[in-house]
DNA sequence: ATCTCCCATATTGTAATACAATATGAGCAG
DNA sequence: CTGCTCATATTGTATTACAATATGGGAGAT
């Protein structure tokens, strides 16, 4: 433990790109979520596919079947393949949220994740501090003191704060809950990126994460809630500032 | 509207079993996730396997792929393929979900998935009430109105009952919650035929849905809320009158 | 003219074979 | 004992052939 490696992101497993077919199931995936094919449209046969990229049936055909595993297509015989409307699509899968959100996080985006983010993580911090183990109260710790360690690599210092509030998650024993807690780490990689120069300037953003640490070591399950409501008014502030105004539709 | 054509549920999908290679999917993905082979350990060869099955190898592999984008198996030449730890499954997947808990739910994953209902529906209900469109509001009174009818109809009611939560949550508007609201239903499925015989003796599980919908309809968030508190409330009752003491880890 | 049924056909699904790419572990050199 | 090389087993890709299937048009009946 503490060496930094980053345990509590393996679920984020994405689909691996080394292979033919892995190439071209980004590739494809990409264009799909982009819009390139409207949902219900159909995509050219196989062998015109297999034409425009070059590649064989075989590695096309398994590319396929990746995506028709997310619920982003369905292939079949005479009909061709059809996109699948989006909300068919495993949206909390790794690959999908990458495709979906790939690079460019506007105000509306920031704005729902930061609403399940309220939703989730402070039930999250609390049953953390009821239920972590030895070991991951070891974790959190650590996740913690990488952040600190990252003051000046910011880097270092996002994967670290992921970690953190993955591993709070991971804590809870829950596993319907730790596919939301992945999600959620996925979708705050491409933000952290904007808000985080910001958030590790004042380095209030560390005291609220050590704060949050205190309580769930403490084992004060109101604490932690308490801790991670204020770390998440903390955040709004800042993608306010950032972002704008995200349109609170209260 | 209003012709219990399940709309909503079109987001629980599950891979389609009418090709050989999706019979291999289901079959392999259940052998998995019932833990016939552990995490970490090796699948036979893709030669051995195939004469198991009297499959080909195109078959059996592009059900594999299928299999790898789910997170349950990776495939690397000359290592073979191998399961993955079950972090790396996406657990909210239909398909896998289904396989992890075909059948029999016990004591302790009924515990889970109310304890992730109690921290999303809550909120979903009161984000509902302040954003649904008339279009929702119609289609969540729909629900309410099929269960009504269906209480002489036990499938009739558990798919409405289904429905109605699914509609709710739709209803935020919010990506990243929609995924859940699918697991959560798929997983209810299965819990359901258990407890709704209970549930629609006293007809109080009707009224509480009633509570919910009106609130929604009067577009009054805290009282959504309230009244999706009060209906989970009742259901852990008949949970525990079903199931027994779960081990509340508090 | 309209409808029904059947069949030709285009497209995906499965099979079989051959070879390429790759990581493993044994064997050898130091 | 250590580090390197290389044969080898296993997956990855390509090619070809054929089977299964749904579409849409055309023949025939009403």
């Amino acid at each position: 433990m503490g060496d930094g490696s980053f345990q509590f992101l393996s679920g984020n497993r994405t689909y691996p790109r080394r292979s033919l077919h892995g190439q071209i199931v980004h590739e494809m995936g990409r264009r799909i979520a982009t819009g390139d094919i409207e949902p219900g449209h159909s995509l050219p046969s196989e062998e015109v596919l297999c034409a425009e990229m070059s590649v064989s049936r075989t590695a096309l055909r398994e590319a396929m079947k990746v995506l028709s595993a997310k619920g982003m297509i369905e292939s079949r015989p005479r009909r061709g393949i059809t996109v699948l409307d989006r909300d068919n699509w495993n949206a909390l899968d790794p690959d999908v949220l990458s495709w979906v959100h790939g690079g460019r996080p506007d105000g509306e985006y920031m704005h729902k994740l930061v609403e399940v983010r309220r939703i989730v993580e402070p039930a999250a911090a609390e049953l953390a501090a009821k239920r972590a183990t030895d070991a991951e109260l070891v974790a959190i710790q650590d996740c913690c003191d990488n952040m600190a360690k990252g003051v000046g690599n910011i880097d270092l210092y996002i994967a670290a704060d992921l970690e953190f509030h993955a591993a709070v998650i991971s804590a809870n024993h829950n596993e319907f809950l730790r596919p939301v807690a992945n999600a959620i780490c996925a979708a705050m990689l491409s933000s952290l990126r904007i808000t985080n120069p910001t958030a590790i300037k004042n380095r209030y953003s560390l005291t609220l994460h050590e704060a949050i640490n205190s309580a769930i070591q403490a084992r004060d399950p109101k604490g932690a809630r308490e801790a991670m409501l204020a770390h998440q008014a903390h955040m709004s502030e800042i993608m306010h500032n950032v972002f704008g105004d995200m349109k609170e539709q209260e």
